[in-house]
DNA sequence: TTCAGCTCGGTGATATGTCAACGATGGCCG
DNA sequence: CGGCCATCGTTGACATATCACCGAGCTGAA
């Protein structure tokens, strides 16, 4: 049997440092959020798809897998979000076997209230911590490591058929403001 | 008021490689982990401090600061522990109102017969993937993000007292393998 | 067509995490 | 000393996440 190597001191660091800045930075972000907007970062996470989709609606299967969730936990969380008005179930015309969650106009009133401190936060805690270099850097050091992880089902956008960061401003004009208007973005 | 820019898309990019990366990398490893062990992130995330420390007894309070737990969330965890016979409770000595955490046989046991796959997990999934240099940048960023996020309560220790990744090697050098024997690190 | 095998979404039981509050103690300062 | 405030750990109620499972509908090959 092959001889096992403990973590030496600087690996264990930055083992260490990705756990406890992912965490710390989490707990921030959404201390915050709750703070000024009574949305919880589940709520956000499904909310800011939705406000960005045509129409404000998507299937349930998209949206779960936008955000990398499991459906269970989706479906849960939609329960509450349909409770307190912020989101509505329906149908699927094109699947039976699917649903639709659309965004109210509560929920969109909700997000878009939250969204600009939101982004904001992201920009103090995370993004103006890095140089432009930086961030592309560490961009694409977390791009490889996400690259082959063992993925559950979760399918995000083939990379192949969405060539990332090079010359981003194109493929996605819809983030950044419009009209003057702070878009949702996260 | 000041305009407020959403993100662009390299810089929404970069937050949602950060999120994803991190989301997939730690159920890739919790998986497996439970797989080949039995025991969970949160069993290991305690078992590992206390397999390091004198006597594999800790103080409650200790090791939830160096893990990054709230007290009430520790309690808990502890509590089901305890039941499963990992770990047991002791009073502290030397100031009533602590409590101690202590390893069983069993604890043990478990930790060290998890720990080779799991840190060879870890480089597999994390170090593998980076340069040594790459490893070091990626620290560095992520220190930085860190450095000085609004804490909770949550003391690590203070980065002056504990000068870090320079000469790492003998810092902490109980990470390494002694005497043969693969020793628990994450 | 028919059926096996898959996807999709939802459900209830359970596991886990969070929050507010408590009792007990320690430490400080008058 | 005595009073005040902080820390420590725990608890129970609640919120959220996970797990195993179900029923319905799609899909493709026999």
């Amino acid at each position: 049997m092959a001889e096992i190597r403990g973590l030496d001191a600087r690996e264990a660091h930055l083992w260490q440092a990705y756990r406890d800045s992912y965490r710390e930075l989490l707990s921030a972000l959404e201390t915050r959020l709750l703070r000024n907007s009574g949305l919880s970062g589940a709520d956000y996470a499904l909310l800011q798809p939705l406000s960005t989709a045509d129409q404000g609606v998507l299937r349930t299967r998209d949206l779960g897998r936008s955000i990398g969730w499991e459906r269970s936990r989706l479906s849960h969380q939609v329960s509450r979000m349909e409770k307190r008005g912020l989101v509505t179930r329906e149908e699927c015309e094109s699947d039976a076997r699917g649903s639709m969650v659309r965004l109210t106009d509560a929920g969109r009133g909700a997000v878009e209230a939250a969204a600009p401190d939101h982004v904001d936060a992201v920009r103090t805690y995370l993004l103006d911590k890095l140089s432009r270099e930086e961030q592309d850097l560490l961009a694409g050091l977390l791009d490889r490591i996400l690259a082959d992880l063992p993925y559950r089902d979760l399918c995000r956008p083939d990379p192949s058929e969405v060539p990332y960061p090079q010359d981003a401003a194109e493929r996605a004009p819809e983030a950044a403001a419009v009209g003057g208007r702070p878009l949702i973005a996260q």
